[in-house]
DNA sequence: TTCAGGGTTGGTACCGTTTCCAGTTTCGAT
DNA sequence: ATCGAAACTGGAAACGGTACCAACCCTGAA
């Protein structure tokens, strides 16, 4: 910048107007100071512009798991808008462990990132929430119930109404006995779909006669569970994976054991992959628009960035009837 | 850090000393100096620090689409390594635009990283390329070919020898009119298993009866050659997907025939996910480490930011042979 | 006793920008 | 012609650290 103001026989303080459109420039020093820049191949320090303005134009993201195509997709989501506003995204995974979160969580202010956008791996992890507190930047949860303190933006699909959908389906197919293998009860989602389960089998005013299975969202407690439950007196006639890992050990467990589906058993699955759409036969789902939910997440974002106050949006989950769902076996309701 | 100072009663550039470590600091005033950090909660600031040391301890990472779960677990391998040597990754997608890719790259070098990972949308063209000598700070290629003057280090898994395993599969099972799905010439893993597959007919000294459908690595294109390989006069009895969006698009092509794997065709595709192993039947596929893979990427990268020179790595792909291969149709080969 | 040298410490010049302040010029209006 | 405001420009002080340099104290050796 200084060989630019000395090529340019300006002082830098007029090179660094030029560039970044203050009014009071002559024309004439304008274009002195943009040959220069395009003679000397100039481009003004980003970290400097960052400690100087304040602003870094970075925001922190941080998810349990980019690897999860669930995830990736969201992630793609957030960084497309992200970027088309000129912030870039730092992203950092917790492995789904609430101290990482909490690491992520100082480093990006360490960073002087401008915002963050989060999934947290745990939301009942109190050193995290003391933590966030504190943060002084606007944060945007994804699919997370935080305190209203917190005065974070958050995103979430409606997945107690998604569930109730897909267990009505279930229950006009004359299913009772539905099992529902889930994750840990300090996830927002994991609390609504159970929620969702009990809503629709209520409405019906029949007898409670679902099973639930709290665990991880993982494919070896989706694995473990389905083994579990087809070990039973009275196996489920249905079964809904939590996610879509949880679905992947399902299907490893009906296939061991030669289940097919739906003929043995009706299967729902949370979250559309591309494993859902594609099996034989294709399955049920729970489905959201999930670049929507990233892209919504980023928007939120850059809505407080500009100025906006924090809100919450809530984005759809619809039930995708497919092949995957059959009629309750003969006989097993009446044995209820 | 002024206030640091001032409360430990001794000079900032001392406080500075005693924060990094230097070897030259009583112990009297280390404890002064960290009583008062503590007591303010005093944290350096990156930006300050990175303007400073001319490191900014962040890497520039691109890639084609991370919501294609192959992408997101590389990354992920990627992030973990680079996370724990104190690194974070700035994130950026090129949709497979090239000119994306030379946009990012500047983006990236106007932020000052400290190095970068590509994986580049096309070799072939020119800009980036011209671009990328121009960098001055390490870069890693992901499964890519570029010029040596470059001086990037590279890491990319041997799809050729892959490919070669699984067509000698084929071939051993009496195929001969197999087909390639694959993407465009100018990525070096097309070119690679194209090479492969000739590799491997050539070996057993056979006719060349195989077909390859070059275009993009996409659902779309996967479906649509699936399609017009299927209304050939004598199409061919095993289909090799050359990426997992393409075996999508086979396998929606195969439904909607209702063609049976592997009765009426054999299928194996390259690069493992989900939908390949628990498929009804699961799919041989072309396997390779994908997190390793970005772990590599990550670990040639630090090696280059501690000073040592580029180079390339070559990771494995195995071939994993699954109940999607099948005899060739009695006659098939006959016929040719 | 003197001196060299190592261990400590403070002062200060940067890193590359932005921005405030003040000074100069221009110009329309009186 | 004079004046004030507006347009323009340069200088310098930040932003929050790091690191070099010089000064100081102290110790062991000559």
């Amino acid at each position: 910048m200084r060989e630019v103001a000395e090529l340019a026989d300006v002082a830098i303080s007029s090179v660094s107007r030029v560039l970044s459109d203050h009014p009071d420039v002559s024309s004439d020093m304008r274009d002195r100071v943009l040959a220069a820049v395009r003679q000397l191949e100039y481009e003004p320090d980003f970290l400097a512009q960052s400690l100087r303005r304040g602003a870094t134009l970075s925001v922190g993201y941080v998810v349990g798991d980019i690897s999860n195509p669930l995830i990736a997709t969201i992630t793609s989501g957030a960084e497309s808008v992200l970027r088309s506003a000129g912030y870039s995204m730092l992203l950092m995974n917790s492995e789904n462990d609430p101290e990482f979160d909490e690491a992520h969580i100082r480093f990006f202010q360490a960073r002087r990132v401008d915002g963050m956008i989060l999934s947290l791996a745990s939301e009942r992890h109190q050193k995290t929430i003391e933590l966030l507190a504190q943060v002084d930047v606007p944060i945007v949860m994804i699919d997370r119930d935080v305190p209203a303190e917190l005065e974070a933006s958050i995103v979430r699909n409606d997945h107690r109404n998604g569930m109730r959908a897909a267990v009505s389906h279930l229950l006009d197919l004359g299913h009772r006995r539905i099992a529902l293998i889930t994750g840990a009860l300090e996830l927002w989602p994991v609390r609504e779909r159970i929620a969702g389960l009990a809503d629709a089998v209520a409405a019906r005013g029949a007898p409670d006669e679902t099973t639930t299975m709290v665990g991880s969202l993982s494919a070896e407690h989706g694995e473990r569970s389905t083994e579990q439950l087809l070990a039973m007196d009275r196996p489920p006639t249905a079964i809904i994976a939590g996610g879509n890992q949880v679905l992947a050990g399902c299907i490893v467990a009906f296939a061991r054991r030669g289940i097919r589906v739906p003929d043995d058993i009706s299967l729902i699955t949370c979250d559309e992959v591309d494993l859902s759409k594609l099996h034989a036969p294709p399955i049920s789902a729970i489905a959201r628009d999930t670049v929507q939910l990233g892209r919504t997440a980023a928007e939120l974002l850059l809505e407080r960035l500009g100025g906006g106050e924090p809100r919450t949006v809530l984005l759809p989950a619809t039930f995708v009837q497919r092949a995957s769902c059959g009629p309750a076996p003969i006989g097993s309701t009446a044995a209820a």
